[in-house]
DNA sequence: GGGCCCGCTGAACGATGTTCACCAAATACG
DNA sequence: CGTATTTGGTGAACATCGTTCAGCGGGCCC
């Protein structure tokens, strides 16, 4: 119980953290309140975690996870442009249920990229790279039009990421509903990829 | 002379901000920073500014009114998909070349929406109206299929501003050239009004 | 010339992230 | 069993941050 009570509380920490993250934002969230939640000394932070932004990239990990996780129903979708819809579906999900998160993988601009974990880097290049292989098989098929998969991927993670981060940081006009302009914003991007033109 | 100089204290304090911003960035910027190179003291800079958001603020009402500028070349272009790329490529190019300013105005979480007047918040959808208005304009020439102009401005706002974006957060391959990524883009976003599909 | 006002100062305040000398309890060893 | 060592935790202290405010000096009006 001794080794089990120091895992419990750096999860413990990791808790507070996602919710004081939640609740304030990152940079209103300071090491001491997160201290004073666990009902630990700030110290003993940094005993579990080198600094305030390697607290946050091991937030940032475990949202990657999630993230990852929600993908998994739609791997089973046969058809590629269903299953293409499926991924932005989820991944709009998530952005929209877990902003706070969100914000802090993609939006945040103060975190050092060297402070996130090699290993999570690569996990987050997962959804990038399942919408390329939808992509292609799609372009196989004939049903869209996609002869870089790779590039059109990352237009559609632009494309996603453009409109949430543009409602999240309320850029948009307030009286469009977030949830329709996220649908029509899917719905556009994957009709995108429709036409020969390109 | 007297008046004048105040003035110039005015705009020597937002031309050092400015540098500061785009060789520091916000967070790593401090009042005292400033200060130091306009050679004032730290109260000074709170006669001219309420609080460092509200310098920051002006910084913004100043990028704005450079973006703004950079559409003008454009409006002279007659063919309206001509002028709507000319406008796409203002934009990035504004951010590709004040990339602090750009996330200044639309990356920077931690500004507070109300610290932004008014008049810049009219200013800043100028870009957005004249997007949607040679949306329009080509979908009455049956040059491009776009029955909602308006969403449809939203829409190339969000694709460019969601690649530029993880550009700049340096969340896309590095191994990949910014200037082709934006723009296909451009391309890729404008084609996406050029098929019926939708 | 004396009073006033205005632009400016910089020390002070509370809060931040981070460090480090200390400490208590548990474990290892003779 | 007693002592030494390691382990996990503490919280005061440090530098820095944004912000405030009592005070200062020099030009303007009466």
């Amino acid at each position: 119980m001794a080794t089990a009570s120091t895992v419990d509380l750096r999860r413990a920490i990791l808790d507070a953290a996602q919710t004081g993250v939640a609740e304030r934002g990152y940079n209103d969230l300071s090491m001491r309140q997160i201290a004073r939640a666990v009902g630990c000394s700030v110290g003993t932070l940094y005993l579990y975690f080198s600094s305030k932004d390697a607290l946050y990239a091991a937030l940032v990990d475990e949202a990657v996870v999630h993230l990852v996780d929600s993908y998994r129903p739609a791997y089973g979708i046969e058809d590629p442009v269903e299953r293409l819809e499926a991924f932005c579906r989820s991944y709009v999900r998530f952005a929209m249920t877990y902003p706070e998160q969100y914000k802090v993988m993609y939006l945040e601009l103060s975190l050092d990229p060297s402070e996130v974990s090699p290993e999570a880097y690569r996990r987050a290049r997962k959804p990038l790279d399942d919408t390329a292989g939808a992509l292609a098989e799609a372009h196989d098929r004939g049903l869209l039009h996609a002869p870089d998969p790779k590039g059109g991927a990352v237009f559609v993670w632009a494309a996603l990421h453009g409109m949430l981060s543009l409602i999240l940081a309320r850029q948009v006009d307030p009286k469009a509903d977030p949830d329709r302009l996220v649908d029509l914003t899917v719905r556009h991007t994957i009709d995108s990829f429709r036409c020969p033109a390109e």
